[in-house]
DNA sequence: CGACGCATGTAACCTGTTACATGATTGG
DNA sequence: CCAATCATGTAACAGGTTACATGCGTCG
């Protein structure tokens, strides 16, 4: 299980609380792993039980207490060791490759195209996104920290993620395309 | 949920018993979903009791008998919705980009690097493996069926994703080996 | 004070994983 | 007949999702 670990990633960029970790997870932390506030929470009760945290409530100016966690210093070992680890293969979990493989029993090959194009536009928004947090955040790489680097680096993850993924729509696109065009309306509108 | 769906494709490709089911999760369309032998048997009991699929006891030379199921027409229509609709955006989960993401906190960069490089040789031998099969099975992508033109451009898709995540891995160890290269040993072996 | 938002949870459910169990059939 | 294998399951558990609940603080 990496939510732990990624849980103490987060905490070690910076000690926080359930809800600021989980606004992380849904801003930069976010693209290569999502979590729910209520599994940050579970997790967390848990990882202090375990000694891997610890936690002090802290009174805040117009808000409700909050309860931030920290890395114990078994915590940072266990961190330490787990990111080292080689882990097991993780296969992906593609809806879309499932609908691109079944497409043939859709009834309508114009709208598989649709959807197509609808993700290809959903991709396009995150990679916009993505370029733009590259250029505001490491306008110039080779002058970063070392856990900058890292951050640089695995946003260029991202930002090649979508790239592929939207050439990839594209080359689909283009060949049913063509095909299309090569042979005669095979799905014709019911005559009125 | 996408398992009873992937399910409704293979069948709809061809009728198939539980084991045969698992075997093909394991092969092709494994490479964009997984699925255990208990996971399809618990979902084809309920996607039986739903109507989506029927099955019949056949029995086998030298082997026990086998439940054979295949897709029902009100399978095949609720099939035929889910191709079309879009669903919600799949945060992609990656225990690597964890890892690379809190690199800094491992002891030893060497060790990470290390790590990225025996990623970098999985996505090979996965890549190639791919190409053969898209060599042998699809020497002419403009000559085939519809049905295996999806099939073709989903391994495409494949493809492009393994190629992507080396590129991406290639320009990690690229950065830190220049930057190891331009400043001094910083984590020295203690001295004996 | 009452409505609202925030921080922190609890409960129920579903999916996925791992370990174990059963019957049927063949091969030695 | 015994071991090995195949096909089909059951049981227990961990992780993820969704809906609901509580207590505190501000603002109108």
């Amino acid at each position: 299980m990496a939510l732990e670990h990624a849980i103490l990633v987060s905490l070690r960029e910076r000690a926080a609380s359930g809800s600021e970790l989980t606004r992380r997870f849904d801003r930069s932390f976010g693209f290569f792993w999502a979590a729910t506030h209520q599994q940050i929470y579970r997790t967390l009760g848990r990882m202090e039980s375990d000694g891997w945290v610890t936690s002090a409530v802290v009174p805040q100016q117009g808000k409700p207490d909050t309860k931030v966690y920290d890395v114990s210093e078994l915590g940072a070992k266990t961190l330490a060791e787990w990111l080292v680890t080689p882990g097991a293969h993780q296969t992906p979990r593609s809806d879309l490759g499932v609908k691109l493989r079944g497409a043939a029993y859709a009834d309508d090959r114009e709208a598989i195209l649709d959807l197509v194009r609808h993700e290809i536009a959903e991709h396009e928004g995150r990679l916009a996104i993505y370029l733009a947090a590259c250029a505001h955040d490491y306008p110039d790489p080779a002058a970063l920290t070392d856990a900058d680097l890292d951050r640089y680096l695995v946003l260029r993850g991202g930002i090649r993620l979508e790239t592929g993924q939207i050439e990839w729509l594209n080359e689909y696109l283009t060949a049913w395309d063509s095909r299309r065009a090569a042979s005669p309306e095979e799905t014709p509108k019911e005559p009125s």
